[in-house]
RNA sequence: GGGAGAUUUCCCGAGCGGCCAAAGGGGGCAGACUGUAAAUCUGUUGUCACUGACUUCUGUGGUUCGAAUCCACAAUCUCCCA
């Protein structure tokens, strides 16, 4: 099976330009495509990955990728699919996220000669003239059509400022200046940028007479069609300072059962004849498989021996019981321990149960924390500094836990 | 350039000068039931020294015994006319 029939197979096209050339395109490893990200946080996170796996995935294939770091669009922020403006990020912040972005990216991708190639847009974005511009490209693009854009319409209503409106010209001129450059003929990137690769290879078409290609994947959309890799403190990350490897390991382990064989598909790299297999198992099996995805997806993020340990974790927690070698833990240092012991309030807080007192004393009256496997009753439980150089082991509801001991 | 209106707790959204820590919904968190799933039901959702006190309703001043509610100015946004 070919690499364009696989990722059909896999779900993650979404929309291409052009179905016929695109796939002889890549079958044969001719592709100098390009993705962008632009830099709104200090780590990626799992639609970040998608790209990466399908950069991966392609680059096996033989075809080059350009991995476009969007330093300077990062200074406009894309509208699409926003319901309100991005806020406008420092230039420090920016440089800043674009480092993050390289280092957490050379873990996915190879960068070298004759391999990949990562570029920031901020080289020459940040350097255009207005003037210039206006006249170069501004001329090639329809108002009357950038206003019928599909990204542009929810903001139409509530508003939409001229700045952001050029985020599509600033991303169509970024595949224009790849394709001089670098001869890059093909782009992809989240279903939500459609518009603006397709403007992209519009402008290419107008000035350089050339086809460019452009494909989109398919967004990783749970059951109830809302975007997966949130959850409600905010994304998941790859980035471990940020979500921890069990966390994200929880974060797959947990997905709801529709979900799972469309996450193994897209996401893992199982080839499609154990998916097929693994998609005939029995319901019963159904925990396996959230396993076997939960698994699959640490490793690749953050390596197979982190991901043995948050399975063996998660398994010993679960399953009732003792190892808790593993468990996330919280120092508590000497100092906030008194004489007669740290409150079970005050411990609760900081392990990050909850963000205030009133809360965690909220948790224990309804009984949400247990210690040591045992529900907490009342709130006059304390733990001397004694106590807690043994360790000890606290749960919130049913699958928050942490490991307290003495730093 | 001129005019009208909006701004409420995580989000949407109600709110009479005192009975407003502020209705209702969504979301979150916890409990029950389960399979670390979904659905359902229940409780809860500003902070703390928690039967009480304290700080909130874009910001700053003012009127008043008392202001989320009235006034002035500022900021931001929306809409209408040019």
């Amino acid at each position: 099976m070919q690499i364009y029939e696989e990722l059909q197979a896999r779900g993650l096209i979404a929309q291409v330009t052009d179905e016929e050339e695109i796939r002889t395109l890549i079958n044969n490893g001719g592709a100098r495509f390009y993705i962008g990200f632009d830099p709104t946080a200090d780590s990626l996170h799992v639609g970040h990955f998608m790209a990466l796996c399908l950069m991966k995935r392609l680059q096996m294939a033989g075809n080059k990728p350009v991995v476009l770091v969007g330093g300077g669009t990062g200074y406009i922020g894309d509208p699409s699919g926003r319901s309100d403006m991005r806020s406008m990020l420092t230039p420090e912040t920016i440089e800043h996220n674009c480092e993050c972005f390289k280092k957490q990216m050379e873990r996915f991708i190879e960068f070298g000669e004759d391999k990949a190639i990562m570029v920031n847009n901020a080289d020459w974005l940040l350097k255009l003239n207005y003037v210039e511009l206006l006249r170069e490209v501004g001329a090639c693009f329809s108002v009357n059509n950038m206003l019928r854009a599909e990204c542009y319409k929810q903001r139409m209503e509530k508003g939409l400022s001229f700045l952001e409106f050029n985020y599509m010209i600033m991303q169509a001129y970024d595949f224009y200046y790849l394709n001089n450059k670098y001869g890059c003929n093909m782009q992809f990137g989240g279903d939500d940028q459609w518009s603006n690769m397709l403007a992209g290879t519009d402008l290419i078409r107008r000035k350089n007479s050339k086809d460019a290609y452009a494909m989109t994947i398919t967004l990783l959309l749970n059951s109830e069609g809302k975007k997966m890799g949130k959850t409600a403190k905010g994304a998941v990350w790859l980035d471990p300072n940020k979500t921890s490897p069990f966390e994200f390991y929880q974060y797959w382990r947990n997905v709801e059962d529709q979900d799972v064989m469309k996450c193994i598909r897209m996401l893992t790299f199982i080839s499609l004849d154990k998916i097929d297999a693994m998609e005939k198992w029995d319901d019963s099996r159904i925990n396996e498989k959230k396993e076997v995805l939960a698994y699959e997806l640490t490793a690749l993020v953050h390596g197979a021996e982190e991901a043995e340990k948050a399975k063996a974790v998660s398994k010993s927690l679960f399953a009732g019981g003792g190892d808790d070698a593993n468990m996330p833990t919280v120092e508590v240092a000497a100092a906030d321990v008194p004489e007669d012991g740290i409150g079970i309030i005050d411990l609760a807080v900081l392990c990050g149960f909850a963000p205030s007192k009133g809360e965690a004393r909220r948790l224990i009256q309804q009984g949400g924390i247990s210690v040591n496997d045992e529900k907490v009753q009342g709130f006059d439980l304390r733990f001397t500094a004694e106590a807690l150089k043994e360790g000890v082991r606290l749960r919130k509801g049913k699958k928050v836990f942490k490991k307290a001991i003495l730093g």
